[in-house]
DNA sequence: TATTGTTATACTCTATAACTATA
DNA sequence: TATAGTTATAGAGTATAACAATA
């Protein structure tokens, strides 16, 4: 079905980090460096057209992407375990979006120390925009792969998330 | 063979971007956070050791690997095109690599703008020693991985390549 | 003692734009 | 005019560490 490890596809004559021709026994640095590759482009895209489209960054529309899937919202401390980053910045995210009245932080009363972030009904009524065109993007890219190519990603990616995920604890 | 959308592997509960629950209609989506989520996080595992054991960065890394596979060395806006950096980018790294005598430039003769970048022996010698650990780092991740997966992987990969790469023209 | 969130700070990575010297 | 390379600068993105309030 998949012909091993050969180039299915015919590659443009276009320079990037996996051109610099590797012998076959390198097998698994090829496939990273192109799974690298892959994903840099379409996350620079992605970026790039939150900028000019949205006057977003990618960090800012990922934090509202979990609170619109928490309707009750989040605690900051939850927001940063979920984005893998550190408290700091989500303080950070917060702050901007906050001051443009998308999110909202909410005190709580069994733990004063924590704060809870909500979208706001503007933070709704945008983010909902953003993200249909932030699918749109993400379906006109692998729109264009195959069924079988779509769902063995899917599954080979599960389980490299497996394998990698302890890395992050 | 493949389980067509199925979670094959039983993800341990731990957050991270895909998790906030997508249903099967946006999967599209879910395959493009499951992906990101893995580049990420190897590509944060690679970076930190790239910085705790060897000293050096990931695009140092890079460019150093161009080299080696380039015994005649390579032009700085040739490197500008395969990194897919801007043209002032690979001077800096550039600048940084020569000062601690791992590259040097010369200049060409028949084009009186241009220089060309080398390795030096320092240059090779340190680099083979960081890219033999470095492919370690990476099949010990990818090594995880069953055969049938692996060649999966490669070859979607290879399509979707081929479909995000005129984004980057 | 440990955790929540904040603040301050520093570094990597990258792009844009203005510049020079060639071509 | 266009290209090769340099310089300066700005902003995104992230981490570390010190801190106050609370658990």
């Amino acid at each position: 079905m998949n012909e091993t490890t050969s180039l299915t596809f015919a590659m443009p004559d276009m320079p990037d980090l996996e051109s610099s021709a590797l012998p076959d026994d390198h097998l698994d640095l090829r496939l990273w460096l192109r799974m690298l590759t892959c994903c840099n482009l379409i996350e620079s895209e992605i970026r790039s057209r939150l900028r000019t489209e949205y006057n977003t960054t990618l960090p800012r529309f990922d934090l509202m992407a979990q609170l619109l899937r928490a309707p009750a919202g989040m605690k900051m401390s939850d927001l940063s375990r979920r984005m893998m980053v550190t408290n700091g910045n989500i303080t950070g995210i917060t702050d901007q979006l906050e001051k443009e009245g998308l999110v909202e932080r909410t005190k709580v009363a069994s733990d004063r120390r924590s704060s809870v972030v909500k979208l706001t009904a503007k933070g709704k009524r945008v983010f909902r925009k953003m993200a249909q065109a932030h699918e749109q993007w993400i379906q006109s890219l692998f729109g264009g792969l195959s069924d079988d190519s779509r769902n063995a990603l899917f599954d080979a990616l599960a389980e490299l998330k497996a394998v990698a995920r302890p890395l992050a604890s």
